[in-house]
DNA sequence: CGAAATCTTGAGTATAATCAAAAACGGTGG
DNA sequence: CCACCGTTTTTGATTATACTCAAGATTTCG
């Protein structure tokens, strides 16, 4: 459980590679950065709102998910979260979570202290860039789930997300051309796009009559990804993602 | 217009000290920056979703807003800014821009290069977690809107906003107890919270007649600020304000 | 195999959208 | 100071997308 196991650590390098060229004391560095390795059920709170955390946690595997919750008790996911994803990374600087993290399936996270990730930001300028360029990419996804959820119709809204879904998925290398395991259930579904299960339920059924999409268990295809691209309105620029053959 | 002014810097300073508190060195820096003064009549484009800027622009008055559009032309406003902000700061790290700044009254804006900004966090580390700071509260201030819109329906959602607005202003002394200047239209209230103008009009009809707010043309005035806050949810907490006598 | 979670179906309802047009407001210039 | 024009707010009638509630079918997993 609080081992270090360097090889762990390969998500997270290649999502910051994939933004700037780390020189080896970089890789290195961030090789050598104490984990502690926990593994976590699914529907579990890795971290809930009012914490104050003194660590942050490196997703390695499995489905996660940002969410709050409403006085009335309606819950929004307001992000989903992949293995190479740090969720909740703005603890660094806010003291107060104003959000919790769940597992969706059963995953493995690394939590790494404050103070580590203060000392390798010290020493390595172009690590701080690179994990504020991270947070900075999580609020793009924000702004575009907002205008999603605030200007689109459940139908483009579910087409737009899952295309998000799929690029992120193959930008880290968990989805094949038009192919992925979406752990994400109906229930999730709308407490993301801000519908109810009923509802996302109907429009999956009119999207699978329509052909855009093609399910079974968690397994999900698209046959025709330029149609989903234009039903759910999607252009990629948002995640900032700079080698453009992820998004094609 | 490309002149200089020292005194001008004041609201962006305030900000960054509400979180931190600067030397006199760090002072100084942020006083030397050199500033492009510029005024903006009202609903024109700052910066624009494409662009690839090599400067930020700093708000020193009136109001301003990030918006982004789908492609039927609906138009969603993701932020509102006021002086002190700076609306995208994240092009310092992101390349492409992902979404439009544009003025809602006669602003006057300052331009910095990304040069210059760089050359100051590059010596002044708590200036670099400063601005760090400032995009992580803009990404709260996403998702509590992101749920909102999600969650709410219109009455408690624009009771959400107004409680926003009425804070953050108060923390940069543009309002008093409960009652500001807001040159927000229904419009764009209706923009910002994913309804039609329509239905923005009805819903603020219906809080008049509720004596949850007052207004005289674009005067603002709460009369029962608890109300309010329990009307629309409102936590404040999300806005990661350190001084709490601003949230009350 | 069996319980729990997830997905599906149906009927009735509500919040908010749409469309169209009128009233009020705010600033400008004669 | 008042007339005028564009913007913003307001009103009315109709419609639609999505919600609610309730229950049944199916899948998943221990």
């Amino acid at each position: 459980m609080n081992s270090t196991f360097h090889r762990e650590h390969n998500p997270l390098i290649r999502k910051l590679e994939s933004a700037i060229a780390l020189t080896d004391d970089e890789r290195q560095a961030l090789l050598d950065l104490p984990l502690q390795l926990v593994a976590i059920k699914a529907d579990q709170d890795i971290v809930r709102i009012g914490d104050r955390p003194s660590r942050c946690c490196l997703l390695l595997s499995g489905f996660a998910c940002t969410y709050t919750m409403t006085g009335e008790g309606k819950r929004q996911i307001v992000n989903f979260h992949i293995p190479g994803d740090i969720p909740d990374l703005q603890s660094l600087h806010l003291r107060v979570l104003d959000n919790s993290v769940a597992t969706i399936e059963p995953c493995t996270v690394g939590f790494i202290t404050h103070q580590a990730l203060r000392d390798l930001c010290r020493r390595y300028p172009r690590i701080t860039e690179a994990f504020w360029r991270n947070t900075l990419v999580d609020a793009a996804i924000f702004r575009a789930w907002m205008t999603s959820i605030g200007q689109r119709e459940a139908y483009d809204r579910i087409a737009h997300l899952l295309c998000e879904l799929l690029v992120r998925l193959r930008a880290v290398g968990l989805a094949e051309d038009h192919t992925c395991d979406l752990p994400i259930t109906q229930v999730e579904f709308g407490n993301a796009l801000g519908i109810t299960t009923v509802h996302v339920n109907r429009v999956f059924q009119a999207m699978r009559a329509d052909g855009l999409i093609q399910t079974k268990g968690t397994r999900l295809t698209i046959p025709d990804w330029e149609r989903l691209k234009e039903v759910g309105d999607f252009d990629p620029t948002y995640l900032h993602l700079e080698q453009e053959d992820a998004t094609k």
